[in-house]
DNA sequence: TTCAATGTTTGTCCTGGACAAACAGGACGT
DNA sequence: ACGTCCTGTTTGTCCAGGACAAACATTGAA
């Protein structure tokens, strides 16, 4: 399909890796060793490529470059660990039907997850809806998507759907005036949404008002969007597909950046191993996020 | 407000001018000056981000950046153009209070935008609604924000309340089950879905059965998606704002990807310059899709 | 006016060096 | 055995300054 081969840009787009990274492992571990175009400019083939991605995937699992680079097929077989700690306790536990959802997207049937997720909602209601059927389906299909048994179109299908399904149970909510004002986003390079509208979700249900700014905002605007809509706390979503090293120097930046008297929270599997932090509240869990409300609610009267 | 400043990656993310566009500019012509912090790496302070900021809009319209860098202050005058042809021609026409919602969204008033377009989606209908109201107050927002008149924040506030009534009002159709299978998606670097929305409430309210898959979605992998879901039609959204040279490159090679018995249409603001092409059906106006939907059921008895 | 040839601007890529933060592993004391 | 400090290694990011091709502007001819 395209004997040609790749740029290093595409190589960026399409493995995260960047180029510096790129070019640094040519020089330190000798691998990736693209051909080179008539102007001496790295051309990756096809199959170095597939193989970055693939050392990418593991990288993301917690593994060393370094190791990786070596062996040439025994990460194939280092393809199923990373499930030791919650897998086989929450496999057990899982019993209430999240796999069979799952299955339906693997099945490409729309209608029938649609279907099924709107059962469940109308079970559980949507608190419960959200901390026992969305998030725990979210972390399982991104696990499924990380060890390669599901493609990127069935990601894109199950969040489409999911995010329409969240969207559609907030719209139904009074709009909440009596809480907080609070500005939901989340920051450049951190795509995903799923995680803001399952904490506007909950947070909407206790009454608070939230603005929902979609994701991807420069710290900068995201301070005078404060500003604008005069905003009590700002809530970031972090996924667990965010660089984490980033996250404490972004939220250090963003906290000088907003004035003391925001608040500023931050959630999301991302941020589970990241340190507590000086004037950030960092919650673990969607508990955690409404017991800051309501703490919030205690010292504003 | 920050004493340390940006380090080059914070200003790479919050601009979107590269690393290297950062330094080479430094060299060539001496812009960006940031200070040094006791590693000798470059620190910008607030003022310069802004400054670059601006230059990046401005650039966006159109403007070089060679040209923008030498002059202090008459670039704020060059604020207002880029408004020559439609913006004259489009001004009387509008009457029917486009600008209004406009001014909703300016200031900030998320529920009073919400209300204002779900009376006008009651009054004109799902369709109307779509033609008369979503698209030409995208493309006014649009050109508000590419004029400076319109912050970041108030385009994604914008984005992210349209995206939501359009999702509801699509939910709230029947599931159709009776025209084609149409999926729906976007090319990589193309995050703009509004478009795809819009053509998905259409196509819906014809029966047509609609996968949306989101944007963003590498050319492979919509192959894949197209044989997965056994699609007739693989529909694709532009928006103005993407690189209209990689348009036909784009959509041949996913000409070459998918079957001869899946249709290929392209929608969106991005579209209109893009030559005819073999193969590809190129979709001006939304009665054009309504049009193409109509003779694909008289093709497929 | 339209089109082709020429010059200028501008983004991206290159090499090879440097450094600090993150990590692994061992020594030590409890 | 367990936790804490220290030390060496790994690894990502940054730097400088050179090069080039694609995009753009400009000029001149048909």
């Amino acid at each position: 399909m395209n004997p040609p081969g790749f740029n290093i840009a595409a190589v960026e787009r399409d493995t995260g890796l960047s180029k510096d990274v790129l070019r640094v492992w040519e020089r330190r571990y000798g691998f990736p060793v693209p051909d080179r175009d008539v102007n001496g400019e790295r051309l990756y083939p096809a199959d170095q490529v597939e193989r970055l991605r693939l050392i990418k995937r593991l990288m993301d699992q917690g593994h060393r470059p370094g190791k990786l680079i070596a062996a040439p097929a025994e990460e194939l077989t280092a393809l199923a660990p990373r499930r030791s700690r919650r897998a086989e306790s929450a496999a057990p536990t899982d019993a209430s039907g999240l796999t069979d959802l799952q299955a339906l997207i693997k099945q490409h049937d729309a209608a029938g997850y649609l279907q099924a997720m709107q059962q469940r909602l109308a079970r559980q209601g949507l608190q419960r809806f959200v901390q026992d059927t969305v998030a725990p389906l979210t972390r399982q299909v991104g696990e499924a998507w990380e060890d390669g048994s599901f493609e990127v179109f069935e990601e894109h299908l199950f969040t489409e759907l999911t995010k329409r399904l969240l969207r559609q149970a907030i719209a139904a909510l009074p709009s909440g005036s009596r809480g907080p004002r609070v500005l939901l986003t989340s920051v450049p390079d951190e795509p995903h949404i799923l995680g803001l509208l399952m904490a506007e979700a909950l947070l909407a249900l206790e009454g608070a008002e939230c603005i929902p700014l979609g994701t991807q905002m420069p710290l900068l605007e995201i301070g005078r969007a404060a500003a604008a809509h005069r905003a009590d706390i700002v809530g970031l979503s972090f996924s667990i597909a965010f660089p984490q090293r980033q996250i404490p120097g972004l939220l250090q930046q963003l906290r000088l950046i907003l004035p003391t008297a925001v608040e500023l929270w931050a959630g999301g599997a991302g941020i589970l191993r990241t340190p507590q932090m000086e004037g950030i509240l960092k919650l673990d869990t969607f508990d955690a996020a409404i017991a800051a409300l309501a703490d919030w609610r205690a010292n504003h009267p």
